[in-house]
DNA sequence: TAGATTGTTAATCGATTAACAATC
DNA sequence: TAGATTGTTAATCGATTAACAATC
C-alpha cells in the first residue's frame, strides 16, 4: 500500500464512494460491481476499479464488491476512526452551525473547544461545549494535544489567529475565511471552503445558460 | 469569446484570481504580470496567461495586465452583475449562517425569501427578510421569478423540496444537503457543498502524514 | 531601440477510459 | 465449465507547463 502517489483528484472522491456505499448499506444491498458503483456515482467502471486498486484488491473477481467490506476500507484510508482534537473560533453564525451540526466523531474528529473574543457570550453552549476566551487558545491547545482547528473568524482575525495556533502546534486547518494560509505557512495543511467562490460559478453557469 | 470550450478548471480557478486582484487593488496595486500573479496564486505564468486567453486578450505586452480593469473583465465573465433572485430553504443553523453572512449583492444573487417547515419560527426575520411557510414555496417563486435555490434542510426533506422546486421552473441549486440532485434531474445545474467530504479529506492528509 | 511581457503554439505530464487476460 | 467481473496494462484525452515569436 503505497500512498505516497495516490493522487488528490482520487482522494477527493473517497468520500463520495464512502457516502453512496453507506446509503447501498442501509438498502441492505451486499455486493456491488464496478459497473453498477460507476452508473450511481455518475463515473466509469474503469474508474472505480483503477481508484479503489490504489489501495489494493478489495474486490473479486466475477463477483465483484462487498458493499460493508468496501466501506470499511475507505473508512481505514480516510482514517475516520481518529479522534483528532480540534478547536473552533469563532462563534458567529458559521462557527455555530459548524459546531451544532457536524457528526465530528463520524468524520476522524472531537471537538473539544470553542473560542471567542466577544465577551458577552463566553461560557454560552454549543451542543454541551462552553464558548471560551480566545486570550486562553494557547493554554488550551497545549494541555489538550490539540491537532486542527476550524476557522470560522472573520478575515481580518484570522492572520494573527492562525500564527498563535501554529506557534503552539497546531498545523491543520479547516478555513472558512479567506485568509490565505498557505501563502504564509506553506507547511500547514488546510481545507479552504471558501463559499463565495461557489455561489460565483454557480453564478457563472446561470449566466452562461442565459446566454444560449 | 467562444466560451463553449471553457473547462471546468479554468472556471473555478476565476473567483481565485477575483479574490486576490481585489486585495491588489486594495493595495492600489495597478498592474502586474503574468509572473507575479502567480506567484500570488501558487502556480505557474503559463497558466495565468493561458486562463485569461480563454476569455480574451486582457494584457498589454511588455506591460501586464491593469489589476483594476482584469478583475472588472472576471466581474463580467463570472456575471456578478447579475441580481438572480434566489430563495433559501431551511433556516437551521446551516441556513441562517448563510443567509446572514454571504454578501449576495456581490456575487451576482439577490435573495428574496427564506422558507421553513416550522411553524413556530414563521415571521421571524434573519436580515430584514421574515421566514415564511414552505407550503407557500410555489406560488412565491411563480411570483418572483425566482431563479435559484439554497438548499439548507436536512437530507431527508431535500428530495421533495427540489421536486418542488424543479416542477415550478427553479432550476439552479446550491446544495448544502446529501440529497443527490444530479441522479435525480441530471439536467438541474448544481453547485454542492459537502462540508462533511472536505472534513474527511482533512482528516485523510492527517492521518497520512501520522504515518510517516 | 532595448527590455519586458504578452498571446499562442508545441511539448509534457497526469488523469481518465478502454481493453483484455486472469480468475473466481 | 461458462459467465461475470476484477486487476492491470495500454491508449486516449485533457490540462498544465515550456518555449518563443510578436509587440508594446
Amino acid at each position: 500500500m503505497n500512498k505516497e502517489n495516490i493522487s488528490k483528484s482520487v482522494i477527493r472522491r473517497l468520500p463520495r464512494y464512502y457516502r453512496f456505499l453507506s446509503e447501498l448499506e442501509e438498502n441492505e444491498t451486499e455486493r456491488i460491481s464496478s459497473g453498477k458503483l460507476a452508473e450511481i456515482m455518475r463515473t466509469t467502471a474503469s474508474q472505480v476499479r483503477q481508484d479503489l486498486n490504489c489501495f489494493g484488491g478489495f474486490g473479486h473477481q466475477g463477483y465483484g464488491y462487498s458493499v460493508s467490506k468496501l466501506k470499511e476500507e475507505i473508512a481505514k484510508i480516510l482514517g475516520l476512526d481518529n479522534k483528532f482534537k480540534a478547536v473552533l473560533i469563532g462563534s458567529g453564525h458559521i462557527g455555530t452551525a459548524i459546531a451544532a451540526h457536524m457528526e465530528f466523531n463520524k468524520l476522524g474528529f472531537e471537538l473539544v473547544g470553542i473560542f471567542d473574543n466577544n465577551q458577552e457570550i463566553l461560557g454560552e453552549k454549543i451542543n454541551d461545549l462552553e464558548i471560551r476566551d480566545e486570550k486562553n487558545l494557547e493554554s488550551f491547545c497545549e494541555e489538550n494535544n490539540v491537532e486542527a482547528a476550524f476557522l470560522c473568524v472573520p478575515k481580518s482575525a484570522a492572520e494573527n489567529i492562525v500564527g498563535r495556533l501554529y506557534n503552539c502546534g497546531v498545523k491543520n486547518f479547516w478555513n472558512f475565511t479567506h485568509y490565505y494560509i498557505q501563502g504564509d505557512y506553506p507547511e500547514a495543511t488546510v481545507e479552504n471552503v471558501h463559499l463565495s467562490d461557489i455561489l460565483m460559478t454557480l453564478c457563472y453557469s446561470m449566466n452562461e445558460a442565459e446566454e444560449d
